[in-house]
DNA sequence: AATAAAAATGAACACTGTTCAATTTTTTTC
DNA sequence: GAAAAAAATTGAACAGTGTTCATTTTTATT
């Protein structure tokens, strides 16, 4: 194996593991056995399994934002928004494991520095979304259209941590795919009538 | 101490200790230590730490459900509307760590005896809220009304998961409770439109 | 080739949830 | 009330976490 590229190594066999295995597979001594470093070279290269997680986490987040930013210029906006929650909808599914792990995530050991370049993918998918806003609601100024925009792509990812799992199909017969497109436009059907207040 | 309510104490100290010191202090040996029982006497009671877990969540359910019943009779639909989530809020900051540990538990034994009592409280709370939206959207059938209500619900409760951490505060300067508030009412807006068409 | 610097290692520590033989307490029986 | 039986309580022990750091191995320098 390639000493050069030990960090790249890890991070490729961690993210086998959770997308064949779950997130919870996860853990120090496992991703040495897979790899065939050992549990030291893990803290040498990550310091600390948290920060592995982030970094698997903004690979995550950044997947998706290359997926929807090859949406950029499709349609009008209002079909625009509809692909990229479509395309969303899509990646979450596809990427049950990956994304569960986004969300069910907390630090043990809060390290602002890798926390920053993490937010900074959700900053940029938000910024994505912003200019479909833009054209679609031209007569709400921007603080305002930002906070909107906020409260929907907040609300959709966070709806979304329900696609992970089977939590729901106990609770509600809704289609996972509907629960968010109706979110979706119920949302923006309601933007539409507030912008004309 | 009253032999007779073991249960009922580990479940009040628990509590405690959880409202104190947030959700990670609950573990099997703490619980033992500020509650007097050994640690086998926990597992004599409840099983394992899940079911433990399983029941503070029903518990804070069930108190969310209690509040929000009590405003069963006030105002219009729509202003009712508005006050559960008003008081939604209210509870979910009151009550930061019990409602972190309603979001982010997993079972590692998935029990099936103690999810299901867990899950009728949820259909509980969402039923509360039918009758409100009943009154204000009667010209949608049933079926679609429910879906849409359970959709509304679902990402409000997904949405305040952001009100028990500070996960937001670096994104946003939005206010946490403009957050869920702005989710209703545009939601609400967009549903009022849909209706029609 | 000998020395110095850097990198990789894995046993050991403190913490989880969980089990279950041994102990203590309570109840039953006489 | 004492002895026997049943039930309840206990906590040391097991397997699993994340994490550390003295020791070993590898690489770079002289």
């Amino acid at each position: 194996m390639n000493k050069d590229n030990i960090q790249e190594n890890l991070v490729n066999k961690g993210r086998e593991l959770i997308k064949e295995k779950g997130a919870e597979f996860l853990t120090a001594r496992k991703l040495s056995e897979a790899s065939g470093y050992s549990v030291g070279t893990i803290y040498n290269q990550f310091g600390n399994m948290d920060n592995f997680v982030l970094i698997q986490n903004y690979l995550t987040l950044d997947n998706l934002y290359n997926r929807l930013a090859q949406l950029r210029a499709s349609g009008t906006a209002y079909q625009r928004l509809n692909l990229y929650t479509q395309e969303f909808i899509d990646f979450v599914l596809e990427n049950k494991n990956l994304w569960f792990l986004v969300h069910n995530f907390h630090l043990h050991n809060n390290n602002r520095r890798f926390s920053k370049i993490y937010l900074r993918r959700v900053v940029q998918i938000t910024q994505l979304v912003e200019s479909a806003f833009k054209a679609l609601f031209p007569d709400i100024p921007l603080p305002e259209r930002i906070l909107s925009l906020q409260v929907l792509w907040l609300s959709l990812f966070s709806l979304s941590a329900f696609l992970t799992t089977d939590t729901l199909d106990s609770f509600s017969k809704i289609n996972k795919r509907s629960l968010c497109e109706l979110l979706l436009n119920t949302y923006l059907a309601g933007m539409k009538v507030l912008e004309k207040l």
